[in-house]
DNA sequence: TCTTGACCTTCCAGTTACTGGAATTCCTAT
DNA sequence: ATAGGAATTCCAGTAACTGGAAGGTCAAGA
């Protein structure tokens, strides 16, 4: 199989899988041609890893969950675990943006976004202001 | 003012402040011994640019907000439209997170986690069996 | 047979927003 | 004089690709 037929099988721009080659996450096989020569295997392995992408793991933690896959004598209290401190790491971003949100909503509301200059998102990111104070 | 003295003002590192000269977006005096010399205009124009990296604008945005700061002419619409372009991508992330993670956390409430290979998130990401049909 | 076009190959550079580190210079204090 | 702590510049690396150039391969059609 071809890297185009891949591509459109996997998901994956034929790009990403030459990248996926690159660092070592899959090991195609060559034709006399030069060209790379796809077994059902790889194939596989790529749907793993565009599934394991799209879950938001990392490439390193795409690499040991194939590691993990690959290996019949795993723990799945192993597997579990990388995905939990996935889950972890994105409830953590989840609540970073929240907080952004609610500010930024505040501030977006606060705007009447005329043509006038006066600007109360301008205000905030500008900090405090020196109070006159009579 | 110094570099380290606007780091600690600003609460940005002198690396990120060099970074942002850098980029143009501030253009801090030199003294005579070639150290940067930092006037009040520029610590409070850092502090403008970390409050906005801060609600997640990037770096052209910020070079965007900064000119419609300076600029006594602007329409607060314009920097609404850009509040809120923010904020309708801050909204898609979250979504998109949202969407990981009830995925993510389903398949973790489905993993025994113990010494067994035996594993649910695995094989979600090895994708549909061949179902072995009698 | 030749040519066209769609593939394939490699390699280099660019993306975002910094961050680390090396080599060097400067200022201050003892 | 010397030691330290800052300041300077420049280069490289991060994550995970993506774009593009230059060139090789292959199947089909005139």
């Amino acid at each position: 199989m071809k890297i185009g037929d891949v591509a459109e099988a996997s998901g994956l721009p034929a790009k990403t899988i030459r990248y996926y080659e690159d660092i070592g996450l899959i090991r195609p096989a060559r034709g006399t041609n030069g060209y790379r020569d796809f077994a059902a295997s790889d194939v596989h392995k790529l749907a793993f890893l565009a599934r394991a992408r799209s879950l938001g793991f990392s490439i390193e933690e795409c690499r040991t969950l194939l590691s993990l896959y690959e290996d019949r004598d795993r723990a799945s209290a192993d597997v579990k675990a990388l995905a939990e401190a996935h889950l972890r790491r994105i409830d953590r971003k989840i609540a970073a943006l929240a907080g952004l949100r609610g500010t930024l909503a505040e501030l977006v509301a606060r705007c009447h976004g005329d043509a006038r200059p006066d600007c109360p998102i301008l205000d905030d990111l500008a900090g405090p202001k020196p109070a006159a104070d009579a």
